[in-house]
DNA sequence: TGAAACATGTTACTTTATAACATATCAAAT
DNA sequence: ATTTGATATGTTATAAAGTAACATGTTTCA
């Protein structure tokens, strides 16, 4: 995977992604209802980190909700069934890249452009740490903040 | 280092601290006003992540400052130079256990009792990837949630 | 001793997130 | 078909976290 911050057929990766969102909706026995389903098409055809009001917005001019519990909810299906994942340092929130997979998720934020790329870290070096620590995982954090490639090339600092 | 979830001469660990920011301070001319020196303090001997409105608290009761900038100013001042932490998964902070050193720190988080333990990453993991992707890293967040040891033994989940 | 840099005091506000409770819809078993 | 339990939505209100902006004070050092 990596899907870095390369060009890619976007059109096809958002509606891949929908599909799969669905297959595994349906093979789960959950519900993806109008606004769930409508939250992660946002943020995979935006493919940055958007914040909750941000999202809620595109959310009332559709019609599909104006009250902040309604993006929390679908936020909190889609974060707790591995669809999308909170950047804690942006308080923001991205699509998932492979939604489904087990994995330990790495990101990668542009400051400048809020464009996240998702990479797979492998999880030896905190197991250790945990471990050694008698320390119990139940969730990593693991987030780079910086600037992007092709921000970089018009003020290369 | 390490300074894991065990048990540690805690009183000498805090004035050890303190020191240590005092002559950092003072060798790089910084000013260590009583509300920053007293946030590490706190910090430092809470040995656990403090939520800025919770350290506010504090300050308001010993008459160090009332109003949200206060702390927020401190806590600039104290995770700008390296004393200090934010950990984002929780938006709370906590005292940096080896200020000075240059570090890519990685945080194990206690969700029962707050309580931080603050290591040491290798980093070539991340830079790797960064570099593979042409990303330009400014800064890192690793965090681990989960159950202290000691949290651990009550519950054993 | 006056000017620049740094720090504080304070008001007001923005952004992010949740509690609580009423209502509606779905799914499956009788 | 109908009840029922679980799941989802609508809505009000409020909590929690963080910042902008500007006036005032305090150091430092030329």
């Amino acid at each position: 995977m990596s899907n870095g911050f390369q060009n890619h057929d976007h059109a096809r990766c958002v509606s891949g992604g929908i599909s799969e969102l669905e297959h595994y909706c349906a093979g789960e026995g959950l519900r993806l209802t109008p606004v769930r389903k409508r939250v992660f098409e946002l943020l995979s055809s935006a493919h940055r980190a958007m914040g909750a009001y941000e999202l809620l917005d595109h959310l009332r001019a559709e019609d599909l909700g104006s009250q902040p519990p309604v993006i929390y909810r679908a936020l909190d299906f889609l974060t707790s069934h591995g669809f999308a994942h909170k950047i804690e340092g942006l308080n923001a929130f991205v699509a998932c890249t492979n939604p489904g997979a087990d994995h330990d998720p790495a990101f990668m934020i542009c400051r400048k452009c809020d464009r996240v790329a998702e990479s797979n870290t492998s999880p030896g070096q905190l197991n250790q740490m945990a471990s050694d620590a008698g320390f119990e995982i139940e969730h990593k954090v693991v987030e780079v903040l910086g600037v992007c490639p092709d921000c970089n090339v018009q003020e290369p600092s």
